[in-house]
DNA sequence: ATGCCGTGGAAACCACGA
């Protein structure tokens, strides 16, 4: 089973990359991020026509986040980041989707820092922290992917000593990463290649793409019950080099079916 | 370090992103 997360960065905008990805690749499962669409302008029929069926928590202009799935039914479980009723923002769907909870996140961006922004941000990753920690206890598996913006280590990104007081890099929010961490979720990109410089975004500015001047920022998080069943992962990046790309490119994770584990020897 | 790129929506520019 492949699951992917993307931050396609304009849903409507970005259909056509959508669509040539999603044949190109053909996973089971994509978490999308950046819709930036309402509720209402979400397209379902083209994304249906080409074999996957969705569910969506848009907005108007920003935010907003999907999951779709080929041919497997999914559960909404939840449609926002539950501890703060009055958190507007679309960044949190979470389904239930062959025996396991998939969360589709988008956490915010939080520039410039400090200010209101990196308090939203940091008050999210607490928030985050606490539903994590909740769903880990549960015992069973979960996969939290999505765009964190959060860069964890200097591996991560290509120039560190230029991204030191930026909110993706600063040390409040790579302490909430590495805390999400602790509680017992694999960073599952991370634990298969655990030397390899791996990119997921790469700037529109400066040539970022043509420099490889990027960041990882998209990341897939499972629970132990779902940590040993992961048997790859990879960062789609020619997508990024395509006409009319997102800034950020498409990464996935394949598992062994969790119905068949037993039958799974490597 | 950011004038720079790109999207959506309102209005022919602005907010926002990472």
């Amino acid at each position: 089973m492949k699951i992917a997360t993307f931050n396609i960065n304009g849903v409507n905008g970005r259909l056509p990359v959508l669509l040539r990805w999603l044949k190109e690749a053909g996973p089971d499962v994509v978490c999308l991020q950046e819709l930036k669409a309402p509720q209402e302008k979400f397209p379902l029929k083209p994304i249906q026509d080409a074999g996957y069926e969705a569910v969506w928590h848009g907005q108007k202009s920003w935010n907003g986040v999907a999951i779709l799935s080929k041919g497997l039914p999914m559960e909404v479980v939840r449609s926002e980041l539950p501890g703060d009723k009055k958190d507007l923002h679309s960044r949190y769907i979470e389904v239930i989707v062959e025996n396991m909870l998939i969360a589709c996140l988008y956490l915010p961006n939080g520039n410039p820092a400090p200010g209101e922004k990196f308090d939203y941000k940091m008050k999210w990753l607490q928030r985050l922290k606490k539903h994590a920690k909740y769903l880990i206890s549960e015992e069973v598996p979960v996969i939290l992917a999505g765009d964190y913006n959060v860069i964890p280590t200097e591996l991560d990104v290509y120039k560190p000593e230029s991204w030191l007081d930026n909110a993706l890099f600063m040390p409040e929010p790579r302490r909430a990463y590495q805390d999400l961490l602790k509680q017992g979720w694999t960073d599952a990109i991370r634990h298969l290649h655990p030397e390899e410089r791996i990119y997921t975004f790469w700037d529109y500015l400066y040539k970022a793409y043509q420099r490889d001047a990027g960041l990882r920022l998209d990341h897939f998080l499972l629970s132990p019950q779902v940590a040993g069943l992961l048997s790859s992962s990879g960062v789609d990046r020619h997508v990024r080099g395509w006409e009319k790309a997102s800034d950020h490119a498409p990464a996935w994770i394949e598992i062994k079916d969790i119905n068949h584990q037993q039958e799974t020897i490597v």
